[in-house]
DNA sequence: AGACGTACCTGACCGC
DNA sequence: TGCGGTCAGGTACGTC
């Protein structure tokens, strides 16, 4: 599900809940989600307050006072929402947060999320952060940088937006939207790339995340922002999603149709009329 | 180093 | 209605 608007999407609707409050309670259903979840969550957590909420990649952070910082990934199918009165936690909800009169609950079908508990001033040393990429979202990142981190690499630029430590937060949709804003085709060498191409490319990343981040995410089956509102950026997608319909480009007029192939087992769509360099 | 396949999980959907 | 196959927004790990 979520890649980087989607987290940030997330982490802000987290933040009036948590910020400033006190973690009363928190209850684990699960033993493990992608990996085992902390038997010391709950002891680390519970009478801490909630300093500052914040996104590293695809990982949202609960900085608590005491030097304490969760680390939380969505997985494909993660979500929180704000339980209603006296709603009983269902099937997949996986972890309870009480936050004085407020029940964060913690869902997620596939379990391919992850819950960590970190001591604040190691965070940078974490093995879940350490090698990720830049953040596309900083003014620092051009496509010069963009560029070095790619280095020599011969595989399709598009497998190579997934790595995080290339670039960190795109994911499988918005890899495919930025090629088609880009005007580059997801099968160049990811090293191959001239500066005119990675400064193209970074502005992309860039706009498309951020519009991204307005339109509330993209909700394609199960994300739900915290207030359970659906995102709407999936009425936006150029490409993604959308094989066979006509490119909505301006190189091709829109009488090229949209293809989808596969590279290193995902999906990715682009128009091979305007994506040609 | 890096490219690739596979594994981890559940649910939705499609064709028969 | 039911069953099997396929696919899904992600990442880690082993292998070559």
């Amino acid at each position: 599900m979520p890649e980087l608007p989607e987290v940030e999407t997330t982490m802000r609707g987290l933040a009036p809940v948590l910020t400033g409050r006190v973690i009363t309670g928190v209850t684990v259903r699960a033993k493990r989600l992608r990996r085992d979840i902390p038997t010391t969550l709950t002891a680390r957590l519970v009478g801490k307050r909630v300093i500052a909420l914040a996104r590293r990649a695809k990982y949202i952070l609960w900085h608590l006072e005491g030097g304490t910082t969760v680390i939380i990934h969505l997985g494909m199918s993660g979500g929180f929402r704000v339980a209603n009165n006296g709603e009983a936690p269902g099937p997949h909800d996986h972890v309870i947060f009480d936050i004085a009169r407020d029940r964060l609950i913690y869902h997620d079908p596939r379990r391919f999320g992850v819950m960590a508990v970190a001591d604040t001033k190691d965070l940078d040393l974490h093995p879940l952060l350490k090698d990720l990429g830049p953040e596309p979202l900083t003014p620092d990142f051009t496509g010069r940088v963009l560029r070095a981190r790619l280095g020599n690499r011969r595989g399709p630029l598009k497998t190579s937006l997934l790595d995080q430590h290339v670039v960190a937060g795109v994911g499988n949709i918005y890899a495919s939207e930025a090629l088609f804003y880009a005007r580059l085709s997801p099968d160049l060498p990811a090293g191959s790339l001239t500066l005119a191409m990675a400064n193209r490319l970074a502005s992309s990343l860039q706009n498309v995340l951020s519009a991204a981040i307005a339109a509330g995410g993209s909700s394609l089956r199960d994300y739900r922002q915290v207030d359970g509102n659906v995102g709407f950026f999936q009425n936006a997608f150029a490409v993604y999603n959308q094989g066979g319909k006509p490119c909505p480009g301006c190189r091709c007029g829109g009488k090229s149709a949209i293809q989808k192939i596969v590279q290193a087992g995902r999906s990715t769509y682009f128009c091979p009329v305007r994506q040609t360099t």
